[in-house]
DNA sequence: TTTGATATACGAAACAATTCGTAGATAAAC
DNA sequence: GTTTATCTACGAATTGTTTCGTATATCAAA
């Protein structure tokens, strides 16, 4: 199967879709006019071009469609990782962590587990 | 000082920048050739646009220019995590810190310096 | 000093992503 | 049953980015 690269406009109908699950678009268009004032027909058409890509699968048997994520989380987040690990820096993975950290307030548990992860990854050098 | 935010192609500039130092055009563009077809024109204009935003210094006391990365390197990275970082993960670090670690190849070395910062990030908790 | 290679400048084409207006269908409210 | 609200469909405008063609200048080699 073929992961088909989102836009940016196209990953925040995915956040919404993925947090919050099958949704109308007007939900959808609400949610995004929290953050950026958004047009309704203008989400409409995104959804409509995800659909058209698979990106989306749409339930239609009633008038008000519903629409779904059709590609999973992680694999979009994979997919963008690495396209971004490489753009911004140059394929280094320890210096995007280390900057990732450096920035962000991360929880004590959060640390502990990206270290049990350390601890796994080291164990097997 | 306002950071502009580079577009993917000026980003590949910056990176031959960043690497190399201050360079020509041709030098620039050659580089871009290694990864992908890239005509000498559309370079030259990119710097240009680039010049003009002040991404980018120039010397232009000889014939050929020269021109290097006007903006640091830890700056714009910091730029772009940032803003990637909310856009894929919704603001989860640490998600975003597992997924990197777990696809690619860290080096014992790197894993090593993760940990020292984790020491020292927990500490202060 | 003519020719050829190589430089900058820059307008405009090509391409991609996003936004919006409008038409037409359906449902709900009156 | 007529009006009003809400839905989808979709063409087209807008905006942003990238690519390229062409004009013109400079330098070096013949």
């Amino acid at each position: 199967m073929k992961i088909p690269k989102p836009t940016d406009a196209e990953l925040e109908i995915l956040q919404v879709l993925w947090e919050y699950g099958a949704n109308t678009v007007r939900f959808v268009n609400e949610h995004l006019n929290e953050k950026k004032e958004t047009g309704y027909t203008t989400t409409l058409k995104l959804m409509q071009i995800m659909h058209g890509k698979e990106m989306l699968s749409r339930d239609d048997s009633n008038r008000t469609h519903i629409f779904d994520a059709a590609v999973k989380e992680e694999d979009i987040q994979k997919e963008l990782l690495d396209k971004f690990l490489d753009a911004t820096f140059r394929g280094s993975a320890s210096k995007l962590v280390m900057h990732a950290l450096g920035n962000s307030q991360t929880s004590k548990e959060e640390l502990d587990q990206i270290r049990q992860l350390l601890d796994q990854l080291e164990g097997g050098k």
